[in-house]
DNA sequence: TGAACATATGAACAATCGTTCATATGTAAT
DNA sequence: ATTACATATGAACGATTGTTCATATGTTCA
């Protein structure tokens, strides 16, 4: 009973064994919104300067600014946005509040992504 | 004369030795964009469903379209924003063109995305 | 408590993006 | 050549997104 027909589309040239083999072993529509959120907060130019930035030393919003020459509102709206998607950590000293990359693991997933662009 | 002020910007509470060597260490513009446009490419649900499809068997459009539940035309505009990023390979056969994942780079590419959304 | 300052946030506007619909291209048979 | 069909593409519309401007929050020091 787990194996509905294909409903949702009507058109020919189908190798019917693939696409069933297939739709069963895809991601769960979570999981693929979860890696879309993701991606699309590293697909931006301004986000990856300061992920790139973060990767090269801990600062606090008023110079990742001053690097990139960015307004601090700017900046401060992505800083949530990569908060968010759990790619920044922060820590407060002072008035300051000091950012840096979450764990190693978001620089490999940075690494990997340079690879495939120098891979030219 | 390669080591220019800060002139983008005035704000205040810079830490200003951090900042000068952040700046000179910052990746090119051309590979933030690069990299930018890589991002963004998979920061897409339709498009990553396409990937994760075709990590799991090549299928020509018509079949990914029938596994996805997507028209034809949506998926071949899509599977066009992919071959453009090097995302995926194809080749013709007869009337179908069949679609595969680029190279082994791209599934570590996903799968390290995949790591850090289910590391929650 | 009040002033100074670092950071955060809300509203709004311009720009970008993914889909659909219609149609074009290209391949294979008759 | 003509028909059938798989795929590609162009235009356009609606939705999403990143910035700016204005202002709020929260911390320190006098």
């Amino acid at each position: 009973m787990s194996d509905r027909d294909i409903d949702t589309c009507d058109l020919q040239c189908i190798h019917e064994e693939t696409v069933n083999k297939v739709r069963k072993a895809l991601l769960s529509e979570e999981t693929i919104m979860d890696l879309q959120n993701l991606y699309k907060v590293l697909g931006d130019g301004t986000r990856l300067s300061i992920m790139n930035a973060l990767s090269l030393a801990e600062m606090c919003v008023c110079d990742v600014a001053a690097a990139l020459g960015m307004s601090q509102s700017a900046v401060s709206h992505q800083l949530r946005v990569l908060k968010a998607a759990r790619l920044v950590k922060y820590r407060r000293e002072g008035k300051q509040v000091y950012y840096s990359l979450d764990d190693d693991h978001i620089t490999q997933l940075l690494a990997v992504g340079l690879e495939h662009v120098r891979h030219q």
